[in-house]
DNA sequence: ATGAAAGCGCTAACAA
DNA sequence: TTGTTAGCGCTTTCAT
């Protein structure tokens, strides 16, 4: 159990000065590296940092200068690996560059996305990363008037409040919906989680139908819980669809959790795959590399996204003006399902 | 693009007190609820703060009270899903409670989670949440002199800090290893990760040789690369393991990740799995239900960990003394793979 | 129930 | 090269 019977108020830079007998502001500019500071100045400061154990106050700092080198970071989920991925591309660039993320976790939920923002505004933060396009009319109008860049990732399917970085879901749909339909698949089914809550599922599955309907086809079957999407969602889900509808012949899942899920039924059931039916998913994670049959899907750039939305905010903050909207792209990936 | 033509300097507490016709302190009360303050009064603050849209800047607050009510959570990795559920855990509560988690990624470095350690220190947060027992000197000293309380998780083998929330990865081990060997397998092999980083697989590890020794077992095989755990390398793992020794009828993973991925080799290969080989992990990931054949494994409280560490901290900070040590177990899962 | 004064720990701007 | 002054936006304390 920690012992409370340490110094009961923390070090400051006026101690540091003190002890090595400059003033504050000498201090100071040692800590932030200032050109002018003789050798022995910054010799003595910083022993006597190293003696006591100083830790600049940041605090104090930030207040100071406007600058918190906070970035917010608000996800809808930490449920999969998608937007743990996007965070850790963003934070390897951000640590690097001295910043910190402040991370929030919306649920899907736009209402809860809009206290996060507020919440966050209350730090200032020198940045903000969020996932979509989509937001409450109180969140946008707080993003608009923040004085910060602002990234939104993971979408480029609408207008950004300032920076996108990111793909378009409505294409990765249509180009899956396209090569189904290539493919010669004719009687398609559709297995998803809550699609008013995840919008980009939603959009997929909108180009997905485009792409159908341009080549005269339809969904002949779908099916959609009121949760979130997941493997073992996927294995039932796609367990009811093809009990009810036998002779679809291909399936488009809302991600490839769904799909692996829906591959493991297949594998169970004795479903031959892709003979009879033909599987396909979202994000190209790596276990639809590692299943027996190398998932079909489509592989969205996750970690750069990440990476290159904290690149754009350093960039916006250095006085550059990086480009407004970044399509990364996505790989198709042609795998065994199909 | 954002337009940058906006107040030049934002909205304080002063700007709310003017509009308001009161002071400054008033306006602080209300927006604290504090009991001295008139309904009148309050109204009009209220619509000041509506109508200017004001959010208090919490790092004048933070500096004023000494009490940040930022968390600093510090994970070794985001590759996987087990640390964004602890994640996920802990935000759930903190965000209830008003509280922000800073986080850090550690890539299993304890120097570089040292670092990290310092740069969070100058926020000076309210709490600390870490992964592991093990510590750098210079970061175990940081740590025991900051007055914030500090839990780490994941691992209740050694001697916490302060306070440490998890359970026994020894125990785990152990537990598979006697389980195994009472199923009467014999000759037995191990794949895993870079144990010289990820300290909690090589403490599982350990227990599970200890296991098998007192059952006068030992390992005839294992694999282990310089790289972290992942599906694939589990099912390239398991590959090379199997190759070399042919013999082996049980094969404990560093993971479950990687179990799975040794679980499609054999689907691919024609292993019978648990017949002629049977196959162990942990973590309790839901990939290891989805699977045609259910995954033995031990479940790892991962959500629960990162809640009840919140929840520690907060009845710290309250002056509430938790228990200095939770060990919330593991739930052994025998499934169809042994 | 409300306000005035002081100060948290730091840095920008200016002075020496 | 170094120091002094002022103030960032808030809350604490003490007064009224």
């Amino acid at each position: 159990m920690k012992v409370q019977s340490e110094p009961a108020t923390s070090i400051t830079l006026e101690d540091v000065a003190r002890l090595a007998g400059v003033s504050g502001m000498t201090v100071s500019r040692v800590l932030q590296n200032h050109v002018n500071v003789s050798e022995q100045t910054r010799a003595k400061v910083q022993a006597a940092v190293t003696a006591l154990g100083y830790v600049p106050n940041r605090l104090a700092g930030a207040l100071t200068t406007a600058r918190t080198r906070l970035i917010a970071v608000i996800v809808p989920s930490l449920s999969n690996i998608v937007f743990p991925e996007v965070l850790r591309g963003a934070n390897e660039c951000l640590d690097a560059a001295g910043y910190q993320a402040v991370i929030g976790v919306s649920d899907y939920d736009l209402e809860k996305e809009e206290r996060i923002i507020a919440a966050m505004q209350a730090w200032r933060p020198s940045g903000w990363i969020l996932a979509g396009l989509e937001h409450t009319p109180r969140a946008l109008q707080i993003l608009r008037e923040v004085r910060s860049p602002v990234v939104e990732v993971m979408d480029t399917d609408g207008e950004p409040i300032d920076m996108a970085v990111g793909f378009s879901n409505m294409q990765a749909g249509r180009d899956m919906g396209r090569f189904l339909a290539d493919m010669g698949r004719r009687r398609i089914g559709y297995v998803g989680g809550d699609l008013s809550r995840d919008l980009r599922a939603a959009k997929r599955k909108e180009g997905f139908e485009q792409a159908l309907a341009e080549n005269g086809l339809e969904l002949k079957a779908r099916f959609t819980a009121q949760q979130p999407s997941s493997l073992l969602l996927g294995r039932s889900g796609l367990a009811q669809l093809i009990a009810a509808h036998p002779d679809l012949d291909a399936v488009y899942f809302s991600n490839d959790d769904m799909a692996v899920g829906g591959l493991m039924h297949c594998l169970v059931a004795g479903i031959e795959v892709p003979g009879r039916l033909a599987l396909a998913g979202f994000n190209g994670l790596e276990i639809g590399e590692a299943v027996p049959l190398r998932l079909t899907t489509i592989k969205s750039p996750r970690h750069s996204i990440g990476q290159r939305a904290a690149e754009h905010i350093l960039a916006r903050l250095a006085g550059k003006v990086p480009p407004l909207r970044l399509d990364l792209g996505c790989e198709f990936i042609a795998g065994q399902t199909t």
